[in-house]
DNA sequence: CTATATTTGATACAAAGTATCATCTGCGCC
DNA sequence: GGCGCAGATGATACTTTGTATCAAATATAG
């Protein structure tokens, strides 16, 4: 009856529910329902939502969520490294790169809102080094590229305005 | 009686200023009282401010700023290129690079809050890079790295505690 | 100086995020 | 399997950040 039935149990939902649990385990973190359902929702997304979308879909499985324990939740998983924040689009989205500490860029199409994650090591290198030149040991990188995917450059090429944005 | 008084008339002030007519004339834009007095402000704080840091400044000068004009404001000079908005920290700064439009990264220490702005071009070719391979046509480029400066290291180097941020 | 298209100021509101604290619960231990 | 309790949650209230609307004011071209 409390079950989150419109959630379905891919493959995929099972892979990430499983590491979640393994990185509470190594970090001697709780594993608890909100954590789990934050995570399951972000997943079923498939694309970046802000807290409130996230508040709402939960609200209609639990509840009982609030903004303060969606907030919180977030914050956690994004301390073990599994949820990132879209600081452009004041967004959340799950990181698809499951293994260890990494630092990863995204690339965000300002048509369809399509989010690609990646990790390239021109710009970790790149990065890393302005700090040393600069003198600042970096423990964080946010880096955020916006334009027009392929696709949607493909789909829009002969509806272009150049007014438009 | 209405003059700006406790801003200082120094060169830089006046160099800022004269770079804002030079730009509102070129883009056929109006120069008005708010976006000068916005630019003064920031460029007096020397540091980045929230929106409403600012509003309360420029309230002390002119009694009549609401959020909604700073707001208008800060999106008017950020896209003259002039103002930057700093993702990480809801903050806003004046450019340091008063040359054409440009990509540029921002080192910020997380313990002073001093933010330089850099404008590297390894990172810029690296990103651009990037977008090619992904299929992105670019138009944005948000690059926040965040760390500890020099002289903060030094400074707190024998009072280092693991646990502190 | 005048005409007018833009911008502003005022008001009200929406969205995003945080503080506090009593209650509940995951999980290590028996 | 059940107990105890550090740590997490839910509830509430609040702060900060950002927008929408529209009548009144004003920067600039002529």
């Amino acid at each position: 009856m409390r079950k989150a039935r419109n959630v379905s149990p891919t493959p995929a939902r099972e892979r990430a529910l499983r590491r979640l649990e393994d990185l509470c385990r190594e970090h001697g973190e709780r594993l608890t329902r909100p954590r789990r359902a934050v995570l399951a929702t972000l997943l079923s997304a498939r694309r970046p939502l802000s807290a409130y979308e996230l508040l709402d879909l939960l609200r209609a499985e639990d509840g009982k969520s609030t903004a303060a324990s969606v907030y919180r939740t977030l914050d956690f998983l994004r301390a073990l490294g599994i949820v990132h924040r879209l600081e452009s689009t004041r967004s959340f989205v799950l990181c698809e790169h499951l293994e260890g500490p990494h630092w990863v860029q995204f690339l965000i199409c300002r048509r369809c809102g399509q989010v690609v994650e990646a990790e390239d090591e021109r710009i970790a290198a790149a990065t890393e080094r302005l700090g040393q030149r600069l003198g600042f040991a970096l423990d964080q990188r946010i880096v955020e590229l916006t334009g027009v995917c392929e696709g949607c450059r493909a789909s829009a090429a002969c509806h272009w305005r150049p007014g438009a944005r």
